[in-house]
DNA sequence: ACGAATATACGACTATTTTCGTATTGGGTG
DNA sequence: CACCCAATACGAAAATAGTCGTATATTCGT
């Protein structure tokens, strides 16, 4: 119960968190910068998004100097856990299945990634 | 190409679409109905939904009668890759083997899931 | 033929997300 | 110290999504 709490971070917000979980730590500055090179955007809406996902909890930061330190709050393998459900909720009739076929019929994998995967089917078969 | 439209689909588009997609041809009475099994929604806003869906060219109708006969007008596999490429790309550092082992670690398959993929796979390697 | 049921159209309201302008504050440099 | 630059805070507009009420039209059963 104390958990399990939603995560839902925001098209613009799940990019923060992708810059940050490559960062580890980082200035809104060194966001922006990171954002500006795919997007057209101005520092203030950075800012603005980062102090929101502070409010919410997305990220945690360390306010003690006059340029804050941000780092993710929520943990990457988790927050791709939750997105993949939901889309295999809302694209994939709840298959992960389906998802995964469609994942590698579509996108081609090396021999030592499909050895990877099958051994961690055989794993899971085992159980 | 009349392509390269960008499919963006909303969630709750994305439901109706997962609707049409099983039904093939229904009625907003009928769409409105599969989603109103899990979901607490008026049927004006399925009604509503849809209408804007037409407007944008994701769903087509036959209005001459009465009662409108919609149609999804985006293709399903379409749709799902794109949406997968996207969230590989997004949040998988392009791996689509990283995308698959979440997917599997998370959500529970059943042998004979698992068997399917494991065919797949083995027919990949052969190529 | 009339009323109930059911369909679409459409406007408007709410909520959320994204955007940015402007004010203010803190430091460093000359 | 005075000035300038970089940083945060904050309010509010703009854009997008979702919701539903109500008006109106059509069909159907009796």
């Amino acid at each position: 119960m104390s958990n399990t709490k939603t995560i839902k971070p925001t098209e613009s917000e799940l990019e923060i968190l992708q810059a940050l979980w490559s960062k580890g730590m980082a200035t809104v500055r060194e966001v922006h910068e990171e954002l500006a090179r795919t997007k057209d955007v101005g520092y203030t809406t950075t800012l603005k998004l980062m102090q929101i996902m502070h409010e919410k909890g997305l990220v945690k930061r360390d306010d003690s100097m006059r340029t804050h330190i941000y780092q993710a709050a929520v943990n990457k393998e988790k927050t791709q856990k939750h997105l993949l459900s939901k889309m295999i909720d809302n694209l994939f009739g709840g298959s992960p299945t389906q998802l995964v076929i469609q994942a590698l019929g579509e996108h081609k994998a090396s021999p030592e990634e499909i050895e990877k995967i099958q051994a961690m089917l055989d794993n899971l078969k085992k159980q």
